[in-house]
DNA sequence: GGCGGTCGCTAAACCGGTTTGACAGAACGC
DNA sequence: GCGTTCTGTCAAACCGGTTTAGCGACCGCC
């Protein structure tokens, strides 16, 4: 660590934004205007700050600014589970990536909050908003009547929630339509002469859950097929095997031919607890997975699975949410490209049985 | 939205510690005396003041805080990956669930940024540092001879690392240790009659990525093995079955009898890949992974693999972080549970070739 | 009774920005 | 030539905490 310029090495301190207006010959004020873009300044004042500025290597503490504007310049997220299950969730990282992207651009950033006990989860947002750290929180995995839009209003801290909720919200919502996807899958399964499509879906708290059910049952009455064959897990992949072998013990007259999965963790959990069980995949069985993982495209078969776009969801949600904190209007709706169907390998033409 | 009581529906502004001071018949700084445990207080004051503030909902702004001290109460963590393969790999969401347990406890947060470019990761330390947002920054994946260790003495950022790095380094490390792990992986196989162990690495800048090379070659030859098929990948599975694929077309009596992989994601890809050659998992190569994905229990087969910590690598990283800010001394090395062999089916005798 | 020391508390300075109100001086209108 | 507006700048207040210096009151001691 050999002494570099005489601002670099003095490291204890960081310049302030005293020592910008001294060395520029002005006052506080007016480098504040240069750094804000704001009122009149005179051309050659606003080069000399910006000249000192960039000597001294400064820039504008965070901390004073977040205090003097009344601004945390960072919006929150918290999730109500357990980190295991979000590890294997390629949604997770690819969704506050994308949030990320959108914060870093502007120098926000994200606040990621964790917490096992769902009693916690009121208190989690309660601190954030008392102790000023965030503007806002982006509201993922909403519940049935979630109890967190009425908290986030009575607390008055701005959010954004992924889809739209089942209640009056004075929140934005920032919509990527699954149900297209979803729908889709049905449709690509009866086409190819499947009948008695099973789905094995998460847990029903979670108004995704339900409404990913209701639209595969949608689906199925629409092709005049009976949606009696859904089992509720909780997202894990044991939970997935669980819930084929419990839909695969059925006699063969009952049994599915085809199953959509709501993640591909379950799916390919299913696909092997399927083999296991005698069958083939796909002959004996199709299988659907859901949001693509990195690894569907490379198991055996290549994984058919529903592709959506947690990165641009994540980004999105940011926006909106940045935009919703400025103007306080909820402003039109934001909407995503629909998520998709990726044919792969994993679903065929049904043989077996009675197709 | 009824009005509640007098301090909930006053939702525009919240309480200071003006307010509570002001309620509770004292200065503000007897309040913040109070909240801080610091000289005494009468313990009849403090009640009044803990009172005040209950019936405020009054907590310390962050910010104000914040400036005050002249600290961010949060820690950094810079990723230089891109999200693809972070969404994968079950090191990610575990370990920032990790750091995020250690913080939330003691009201300090995590600060996440992405970085495409490792030109932009430089800057984005520098500008972390240089707006205060924190007080300190977690180094994972560090690279030999780490650019990042001279960087943030230079700045003053303080930092840990995960694991020893190779130069001298000012920083705490926090220890994992893998080698273990992946010597027992080797043993394993040898003590099934494996002679032809290949390793499927991750990229060599990553210092881990070579250590664990190094291992795997060291341990070979603790057997008298000459440890000559090793292939470098990204770390994703499509590379991994492309560096799976590549090694099996050797012939036979050079081609590997095993494989140990740097993540699970590229093993599941590898054994996939391997089937597709026409080969036998277990019976003709034996797969081994790093990481213990969540899925990997649930593939066929159940895939042995090497299990570390990543949780409570990422907690005990935050704990190391946040000890060295108060004290300002690297203090002992903090070690962890060593890596572990996990003992599935995805290995087994070695009976084909010249075993 | 005088004196030093402790206890409990407060006023005020400070952290580093933003923002308001005022004020010179230049430009302008008539 | 003088009043008026406009420009560019700055001093000072403010955000909401922490921290220091200091001040009465009370204590014990000689």
């Amino acid at each position: 660590m050999s002494p570099k310029t005489a601002h670099e090495s003095r490291k204890s301190t960081l310049p302030t934004i005293n020592d910008v207006a001294a060395l520029a010959g002005t006052s506080k004020a007016t480098v504040s205007f240069v750094v804000n873009g704001r009122v009149n300044v005179a051309p050659k004042t606003r080069e000399r700050v910006l000249a000192a500025a960039k000597e001294l290597g400064w820039t504008p503490s965070h901390r004073a600014r977040s205090l003097s504007t009344s601004k945390a310049y960072a919006l929150g997220l918290v999730f109500a589970r357990q980190p295991e299950t979000l590890g294997s969730d390629p949604f997770f990282a690819r969704f506050i990536a994308g949030v990320e992207s959108a914060l870093a651009d502007i120098d926000q950033s994200l606040l990621l909050r964790f917490v096992a006990d769902p009693a916690c989860e009121g208190d989690a947002y309660r601190k954030l908003r008392s102790q000023g750290r965030v503007d806002g929180v982006v509201l993922s995995d909403i519940r049935h009547h979630d109890s967190r839009i009425d908290l986030l209003e009575k607390i008055g801290l701005p959010a954004v929630t992924l889809n739209r909720v089942d209640m009056p919200s004075p929140f934005p919502a920032v919509v990527l339509d699954e149900e297209q996807g979803m729908t889709q899958a049905v449709d690509y399964l009866t086409g190819l002469g499947h009948e008695r499509i099973a789905y094995v879906g998460g847990p029903e708290i979670y108004l995704h859950s339900t409404l990913r059910r209701m639209t595969w049952r949608t689906a199925l009455e629409a092709h005049g097929l009976v949606p009696n064959l859904s089992v509720e897990t909780d997202f894990s992949a044991a939970d997935g095997a669980r819930a084929t072998s419990e839909v695969l013990t059925l006699p063969p007259e009952q049994r599915p031919t085809a199953i959509v999965y709501a993640n591909d963790s379950m799916a390919i959990a299913g696909l092997v607890a399927a083999r296991q069980a005698g069958l083939r995949v796909p002959d004996d069985l199709s299988v659907v997975g859901f949001e693509d993982s990195e690894l569907s495209a490379h198991i055996n078969p290549p994984l058919t699975t529903v592709r959506s776009d947690s990165f641009g969801w994540g980004r999105a949600a940011a926006e909106v949410l940045l935009q919703f904190l400025q103007t306080g209007e909820r402003g039109a709706e934001r909407t995503l490209p629909p998520a998709e169907l990726v044919i792969r390998d994993s679903a065929a033409r049904c043989h077996g049985g009675d197709c």
